[in-house]
DNA sequence: ATGTCC
């Protein structure tokens, strides 16, 4: 069978009509090039993602998709309990959670520059970073368990940062219905000595210039003025997360047969949200998504600590906290009747528009601030969530550039050195404890992040606010 | 993404 997606009525929406076993369309949002730049493997999985069991409306890939495991990445889809839907644990992905905050520094370019270099080398010391990286925090069991329950707000009370940054946060940093109970013991083991680590992969601290605003009266509420400086740090729960996926993809892999699910492809193992397997992982997913959420604050922290070693009295104040890896229970209006359902985003940011309940004061006024994070060395941009993307995508965005080469094309492609090199003469100092990790990150294997941005604002699902350039990039 | 296969 062929998925092939045919033009709609907006240039920057593409569908691929039911078929075979779909339950509904698959529907892909881009523009004529990256649709056609686009691999078809994201057509298959959106379209096996289309004929599990309960899913509502369409399955939907955001401009920035790319092929992952069982759903791509970039993908959203929601599900009904009451129709037998299903969550599943590659329609998270292994990152639980992963995320990015962005925080003001109240700095100028002009302020920064003479300490540029010396910011850079104490971020470095100060943040471990890389595969398997440790960090000085060792929890006890019982802090485990307090920290997968408590998230952002458990890291708060612990002395890393403060209320504000919580009401700052999606959830207000401590994510409700987590079960340390339902997270292995060998998953809380590999964490131990995790939290406050950036990890690998495309994860980074990055000192960023707020380029341009596009949007003067957002940008105003964002408290974003060009020429300031940010920080923005991209993460997610480490091996824990990981952990916790790669145990319940094999449950539910052995499962799916006694529950009655036909998978199209055996890496979109699911269980039905009310089955005993679907509550336990819902159990465990959350109680990553506290992890991530007390990562990147304890990350805040210390990220606080040295700019106010370098540039004394630095106040790092957090714009926002958003998540792209992750699956929540949300009200969305189905052909018109209000429905509880679990919306899977993988690779796709939560993006909601003005008048959320669920935005904090000062931001419910103009919609949650969308963070869209480049690659290495690539711009990233700061959105807001607009109301019509409710209806087109349960109200998601794109989550950064997506992958356009494998990591090993990139590896045979590029050399660590010489991508320092190259970004050092454009302003931009790297840290990282992995060349062969630059070298995968290198920006020209990724998408160009200011097209899929274009495409993100044109199609409705978020609106330009500002661009940011990096001019510092701690690295895993 | 990931102690890149306990």
């Amino acid at each position: 069978m062929e998925f092939r997606p045919l033009a709609t009525e907006s240039p920057y929406a593409w569908r691929i009509a039911p078929q075979g076993r779909m339950r509904v369309p698959a529907i892909i949002y881009a523009d004529h090039m990256l649709i056609e730049a686009m691999d078809h493997k994201v057509f298959k999985q959106l379209s096996n993602v289309a004929s599990l069991p309960g899913i509502q409306q369409a399955a939907y890939a955001m401009p920035d998709a790319h092929w992952g495991y069982g759903f791509p990445i970039g993908g959203v889809a929601a599900f009904d309990p009451d129709e037998g839907g299903v969550v599943s644990g590659g329609g998270v992905g292994f990152d639980i959670s992963c995320g990015v905050r962005t925080l003001h520094t109240g700095l100028t370019l002009d302020q920064l520059r003479p300490h540029k270099k010396a910011l850079a080398d104490l971020l470095a010391v100060a943040i471990p970073a890389g595969l398997g990286s440790t960090g000085t925090i060792k929890l006890t069991h019982r802090e485990m368990d307090q920290m997968l329950i408590g998230g952002a707000a458990w890291a708060v009370q612990q002395g890393y940062g403060s209320e504000a940054d919580l009401l700052r946060t999606e959830e207000h940093g401590c994510m409700a219905g987590a079960n340390p109970a339902d997270v292995s013991e060998k998953a809380k083991e590999r964490q131990r000595r995790e939290m406050g680590t950036l990890g690998s992969g495309n994860h980074y601290l990055e000192v960023q210039l707020v380029a341009q605003v596009y949007d003067a009266e957002t940008a105003a509420a964002f408290d974003l003025r060009e020429g300031e400086i940010v920080i923005s740090i991209h993460c997610g729960s480490r091996g824990l997360g990981h952990q916790i996926g790669t145990e319940f993809l094999k449950f539910m892999a052995t499962k799916a047969k006694d529950h009655g699910i036909w998978l199209p492809d055996r890496e979109l193992a699911c269980a039905p949200i009310e089955s005993k397997l679907g509550q336990s992982y819902l159990g465990a997913m959350r109680a990553g998504i506290n992890c991530a959420l007390a990562n990147r604050q304890i990350l805040t922290h210390l990220t606080r600590e040295v700019c106010d070693d370098v540039l004394p009295g630095t106040q790092l104040t957090l714009l926002y906290d958003v998540s792209h890896n992750t699956c929540k229970r949300e009200t969305h209006r189905i052909d018109g009747k209000e429905k509880q359902l679990f919306v899977h985003r993988k690779g796709a940011t939560l993006a909601l528009g003005p008048g959320h309940p669920d935005l904090p004061d000062g931001l419910r006024e103009v919609g949650q601030p969308v963070i869209i994070g480049g690659s290495m060395g690539t711009e990233s941009y700061i959105l807001a969530g607009v109301k019509e993307s409710e209806k087109l995508a349960f109200s998601s965005a794109c989550h950064g550039a997506g992958r356009a080469m494998s990591r090993h094309q990139a590896t045979k492609r590029w050399h660590g050195r010489n991508v320092i090199k190259e970004l050092e003469t454009r302003g931009i100092l790297i840290r990282s404890p992995s060349l062969r990790g630059v070298a995968e990150e290198a920006p020209g294997a990724y998408k160009d992040v200011s097209r899929v941005v274009d495409v993100a604002h044109q199609a409705g699902l978020s609106r330009k606010v500002a661009r940011l350039e990096p001019l510092i990039c701690v690295k895993g």
